[in-house]
DNA sequence: GTATAATACTTGACATATCAAGTATTATAC
DNA sequence: GTATAATACTTGATATGTCAAGTATTATAC
């Protein structure tokens, strides 16, 4: 028999919620014809000033690497979502732009993925999920 | 500006939360050439009596489909870590048991794993982990 | 007992995201 | 000012896991 250790467990069942709630958090959204990873891309733009951000800023709000960034915007452009600008100072960085189709989109949608995470969360939980992002915050993380 | 309510919110954040950690420890894990769900798999058969587990039933722990247990099984089962079993009163399951080489495997690796996980989480966050393993629980996602 | 449904698993086609390497540009060191 | 390093991004090859469909077997309903 094998022991270990309660962080270990943690990062275990950590795996394990993330798959179960994306699983159902996507199957909600299909009906927009978007991802979760599409959804939250959206999400960050809209709260971002002017809403947009380098590719780079984007990758890391989402825990992603900068090319699985490039591969998930390419269709995202090509469907008006968001789009592409360049910034004057430095040719290096081009900032992802929420396009019009984008924010109507984010509009339409957000209604259902708020039901969405309430249908896997219900209402009598939300004491304890805030609890979670409480804590989360604490670990240091994100920082 | 668009404002969504904290479950919402929380599922955000625990994307992000995951794919971090998740690459950090598969970092450290590599040296093993053992990736994080084959170590999860050899963990939770270690765990299992008689050191066996259904397809489905491992599936369901990890929460990935059957689909997704049968692919990462098969190179794990040529390199020896795990092996197949029928059983007698039901010719549709067949078990996944901890073979030796996984047996060995897994203790040699686990305390890198344990090492990993502390690398991500210090031990002064140890008692915010076991919280958070605590409401994990009574969100009622694991039953 | 037989039809229907449910369960366990596998497989082909596909989506998603990584890694390593490459391009282009800007920052730093001297 | 010039060499070196760092940054931002993209791309080919690849790994990982899904979905839908299919096979085989067992359970349920009648």
């Amino acid at each position: 028999m094998v022991y270990i250790n309660s962080t270990l467990k943690f990062i275990l069942n950590l795996a394990k919620m993330q798959t179960i709630v994306n699983r159902r958090f996507d199957a909600q959204l299909s009906s927009y014809g978007l991802g979760f990873n599409d959804f939250v891309i959206l999400y960050y733009l809209s709260q971002a000033p002017h809403e947009k951000l380098r590719r780079i800023d984007l990758a890391d709000k989402l825990g992603f690497t900068a090319s699985g960034i490039t591969r998930m915007l390419a269709p995202m452009e090509k469907t008006g979502l968001v789009s592409r600008e360049s910034n004057e100072r430095d040719a290096r960085v081009s900032y992802v732009v929420l396009a019009p189709g984008g924010k109507r989109l984010l509009n339409e949608s957000i209604k259902t993925a708020e039901y969405a995470a309430l249908d896997i969360f219900p209402k009598s939980k939300t004491k304890k999920i805030e609890k979670l992002s409480e804590i989360f915050d604490e670990t240091g993380l994100f920082l």
